[in-house]
DNA sequence: TTGAAAAAATGACCTTTATCATATTTCGAT
DNA sequence: ATCGAAATATGATAAAGGTCATTTTTTCAA
């Protein structure tokens, strides 16, 4: 269910908190993040934050999709990430105190709260287990990135392609992927040219079943073995 | 100054600390870790850790070079990042508590210190200045990676040997940059041939002095047009 | 419902870069 | 200082994937 008004979502309610980074918050602390939060509705492709511009709070996803990408010197976006319902994005820059290096957009309509950096560093130094997951969550991402650059490197793009496509059937499921063939170019690191004769080549090959944006996929181990994992 | 044995390196005069993570620790803090930590000699080419293994600890490089890398499908190596004195290694495995996702390795002879997780985790619960600049540490090494990442999808092997110079020059400085050719190609991504034919090319244009190992950028502004920044 | 614009698809071509083979130089242990 | 191994260098070739041009399909607003 998706709030098109600027109506408030509770957090206590909030379904997509109990696996998010906030799930450790007692009632107090979520009655006033509560009290101290903003809701949005976003449509799609509306930017929650451009690369260049300093970091004022976290996004915290209630419903929807958000890409995280960088603009290259062509203008070219390189997707860094997608996070869906329960994810926060924008705290990172938040902790190093510089400009974002990365922008943040909707891929589809979503609903959005906003906490401010004062009342969000405020509960960090009063939470040990929400600085525990953050620091743990850091980490992990740091890992990931690791493992995209060593993909970047040494796999050819349909390899990446494999490896990118069982990343987004996580993010999507159960629901087929649902991204622009440019959007998904952005992701793997190619042309949309490319990328699109590939996507061909996995429908014939019975990878995949593609419904104008919508992706299915058929063959999930095919494409773990394509991956090289 | 290289201690050979197992001499112990001590904390409060470590001049590698001063601008490390660990610059923050009051002098009982630093008695703390003094007395807790080990120091160790390492040759060239020795591991500190490996891919798979799980983190007992942070390494703390005093005087040495120490490459971290992954190890793709077929053995080759990249290179994500090159850490230098008064840098710490190893702890966002910790963090994350997930075995090592990269392997570190000295790249010269070192002289560095271990400290046990539990000693290292103690500290960061007792001292709020050392944990936000490990948020902050691990907040920026996200950013560069999102860099990394998005120069290996969009730039040519010469773009980013241009930006990996400049990386290189700054890690290195006021010393010429000293890397195989293998880890070189391992660290831009590509095969040592073409790293090879290029390092020629730079040689030729005037860009780099070359003296077997030993790289001298001699024009700065050239290869940070070329690295397209 | 339709028509214009955006997105997706296809084809032809060409550049970049990897791979393989081989020669040359440098290094390190004796 | 010398020999063998490892590292570096170079050449030839092939393949992957990018670019540009064009067509077809889809989307969305009037």
């Amino acid at each position: 269910m998706l709030e098109k008004s600027h109506k408030h979502i509770t957090c206590s309610t909030c379904s997509s908190r109990n696996n998010s980074l906030l799930g450790s918050l007692c009632s107090d602390e979520i009655d006033h993040v509560n009290a101290h939060k903003s809701c949005n509705y976003f449509k799609k492709q509306q930017s929650l934050f451009l690369e260049g511009s300093f970091p004022r709070g976290v996004f915290c996803i209630n419903q929807g999709m958000v890409k995280i990408f960088q603009r290259g010197d062509e203008g070219k976006e390189q997707i860094i990430h997608i996070a869906k319902s329960g994810e926060m994005v924008g705290f990172r820059a938040m902790f190093s105190e510089e400009p974002y290096k990365v922008a943040a957009e909707t891929l589809e309509e979503s609903n959005i709260c906003f906490i401010g950096k004062d009342d969000f560093l405020n509960m960090m130094d009063s939470n040990p287990v929400l600085r525990k997951g953050i620091i743990k969550e850091l980490s992990k991402e740091l890992s990931d990135r690791a493992d995209f650059i060593t993909n970047m490197a040494q796999k050819s793009v349909r390899e990446r392609l494999a490896f990118t496509m069982i990343l987004l059937m996580d993010i999507y499921n159960p629901e087929p992927i649902n991204l622009s063939r440019e959007d998904l170019a952005n992701f793997v690191g190619t042309a949309t040219e490319t990328l699109i004769r590939l996507l061909k080549d996995f429908k014939e090959e019975g990878i995949i079943e593609v419904h104008t944006r919508k992706i299915t996929v058929l063959n999930k181990e095919k494409l773990f073995s394509l991956a090289g994992k």
